[in-house]
DNA sequence: GCGATATTCAACCATCTGGTTGACGGTTTG
DNA sequence: CAAACCGTCAACCAGATGGTTGAATATCGC
């Protein structure tokens, strides 16, 4: 359990892994695919990836030559219910969420930076 | 919110500070009192305090010589409805947190290495 | 089989992190 | 006032983190 916040907070804690996430809500992507709009090279973002399956927020499955990148939320699962306990949240205000959402997939390495 | 994000998930990813955390959810607390449970030195302890009232996580104020600690559990909504946003989560298991809580709060420092 | 494509590995680098210790500045109390 | 207490600051250290580049490993299409 602590080991399971442990590395999902940390996973959390990057932008660059944020914006993935927020990527692969839309739809499953192979590793070119997210590397795509960042930046950053690609080595980077295999890395990037490799935290966020160790932390079982995504899972990777190769197929043919090309691996498959898909959200996994257990792990959000754990950490969600671990804030939960602290203080009496209003109830999500997804409408909001959406709105976020919106801006950030226009174009992820844009809003990591500059919200 | 990016920024947020950033400052309130990494501090987060420490158990030391989740521990912290969970131990003002019982009471505000001095930083002496604070530090009593672990093993690292007052110094450290200041550190991470002062890292979760970065995050906006907690708030300090000093009354004469001590400097007492409160829960600020606002940046945790906004790392929550983040969160929120994946994955249609069930309700949240409260008795299971309770549970976990409970555990927690008998002795921060072990429970942190030893789930 | 060969070249192109997809992804990781390995080595390296700068910077951040969490810890230590010792000295220091306020505040209380005797 | 002096001694004790509360907490931070400064300097330092080992190890983690996020990035780079270049080589290596599969797999695909011709």
């Amino acid at each position: 359990m602590t080991q399971t916040l442990d590395t999902a907070f940390s996973a959390l804690a990057d932008p660059t892994r944020r914006a993935i996430l927020t990527m692969l809500l839309e739809d499953d992507m192979a590793v070119t695919d997210v590397a795509e709009p960042f930046q950053i090279s690609l080595a980077a973002i295999s890395k990037h990836l490799g935290i966020l399956a160790e932390a079982g927020l995504i899972s990777r499955e190769k197929r043919g030559r090309v691996i498959w990148c898909k959200l996994e939320p257990d792990a959000l699962r754990a950490a969600s219910v671990w804030m939960q306990g602290f203080g009496q949240f209003d109830p999500v205000d997804l409408d909001a969420f959406e709105r976020f959402l919106e801006t950030e997939l226009l174009d992820p390495a844009e809003t990591m930076v500059n919200p």
